[in-house]
DNA sequence: TACACTTTGTGCGATACCGCACACGTTTTC
DNA sequence: GAAAACGTGTGCGGTATCGCACAAAGTGTA
């Protein structure tokens, strides 16, 4: 297990922090690889780790008792998973489970408690991004009232785009229908005239965005929304994350 | 202005505070009345103050570009409004609506900021309620997404009553649809149906609940989901809280 | 090459809700 | 007591999505 060097980190919340805040708390991380369906942390388990994901995304779901695991929110190298810790939550509400293959930063919830009270900094970061966190899955909220799948869709692989840091997202429909709460047919439909539109491509599972500015388009407006109160809480835009993470 | 004595407060937050605690906080805090459709703030603005609801309650909203204004949350008795302050934000993502008369206590959001700092144990207090209003608002997403409106009618009866604390609510079908998302036509018929089975009887813009257990038995898991977290986060069940304010 | 498997496209009847319109009953106002 | 304002119930055509089923296309494996 070797001590990751700040440069090299891709993660917002780690690398915005001073570098002796960095190197207090980097002893703690252990870099972890997600596989696509791990669980993370389950509805109800207390949190014994959090994450900070390096590359790839992990969707935060809530869990109804049909069965049904509807995405509330999306967590990529601008957040970390767990973070609810840090509001003293011992356990989880929701679901945490990694969506694409990544690398992430692991630190036991314990550690992240104390660091956050050590360093004030930190603590401050984190409750800032705990406020973002719940701005998107406020957005969510109304989007899930008020906004057509075809828009959702959009915004759903805009999001998922910025959060990954990858170019081809590896996504089924089949995933993307659960995350959306929807049919995996409908999704059928909505996405196929986004292909045909040649705004995205489609190849068994492997999504390319090929026109991004007509992608925003399409989206509803909690694209944006959510990515400006991003900015404003932290001052760049969430596309504008380094699309690949910088080697140590 | 008078000092407010704990023993008469309401609102479980600051009923919740020591009595010293309470002493240096209550000197901070100023009654005032809150009218139906009175803004608390507005999306974007600037929280100059927080409120703690006594009797009454609070709508947490989304603002869409397009004029539409969604329910995300309710906030009363047992919390805050613009707390997200504490989380070291100082404008609003979404806008706080008084939606039925009643009283509660403001403080200014620096008054608040000081205090947290000051007292651990209030800012914990305050931190937890940050993170089930969150499981409220994350739950209302995934309600939205998957519950039919006359399940959701039910919960947000159950839960408007549970908060306002008092037996009869000030409601028109007009206000109910706008918080729901929906048309008042669409109300008018789910709510149609609650009165034929005799769950609640409607008269110009009064609701009185007449069977409680069938409201809860119309009403989807989310009710008692979010419920369940309070009483796990805060140890009551909602419905619990007093329903009349206790006299100072 | 053949086969199994995964992923995507498509069709069809059902339904919840929309958007709009209008009538009816109740409360308030003059 | 009449008129106006407000709140509620109801109807009708339109549409997005559901629930289900099945075909088609791409991918991996023997």
């Amino acid at each position: 297990m070797t001590i990751p060097k700040q440069a090299g980190i891709r993660n917002r919340l780690l690398a915005a922090l001073s570098p002796s805040e960095f190197e207090a708390i980097a002893i703690k991380l252990k870099s972890v690889t997600l596989d696509l369906g791990e669980p993370l942390h389950e509805a109800g388990d207390i949190i014994e780790d959090v994450y900070f994901p390096e590359t790839g995304f992990i969707s935060a779901l809530a869990v109804l008792s049909d069965g049904y695991h509807l995405e509330i929110g999306l967590i990529g190298a601008e957040g970390c998973a767990g973070i609810s810790v840090v509001l003293g939550s011992a356990t989880s509400y929701s679901e945490a489970m990694c969506q694409t293959g990544g690398t992430a930063w692991k630190m036991s919830a314990a550690n992240l408690i104390q660091a956050a009270a050590e360093y004030p900094h930190f603590r401050n970061l984190l409750l800032r991004y705990v406020e973002w966190f719940h701005i998107q899955v406020a957005q969510t909220a109304a989007c899930n009232a008020h906004h057509e799948l075809g828009q959702r869709l959009a915004r759903w692989l805009l999001s998922a785009h910025d959060r990954s840091g990858v170019e081809n997202l590896s996504l089924t429909q089949d995933l993307i229908a659960i995350m959306l709460g929807v049919r995996r047919s409908t999704v059928s439909v909505a996405a196929g005239q986004l292909q045909r539109a040649g705004i995205i491509r489609y190849q068994h599972g492997l999504i390319t965005i090929i026109d991004r500015i007509s992608l925003e388009n399409a989206a509803c407006e909690c694209y944006e929304a959510v990515s400006g109160e991003y900015r404003r809480l932290f001052g760049e835009h969430p596309k504008d994350l380094p699309t690949l993470p910088v080697a140590a």
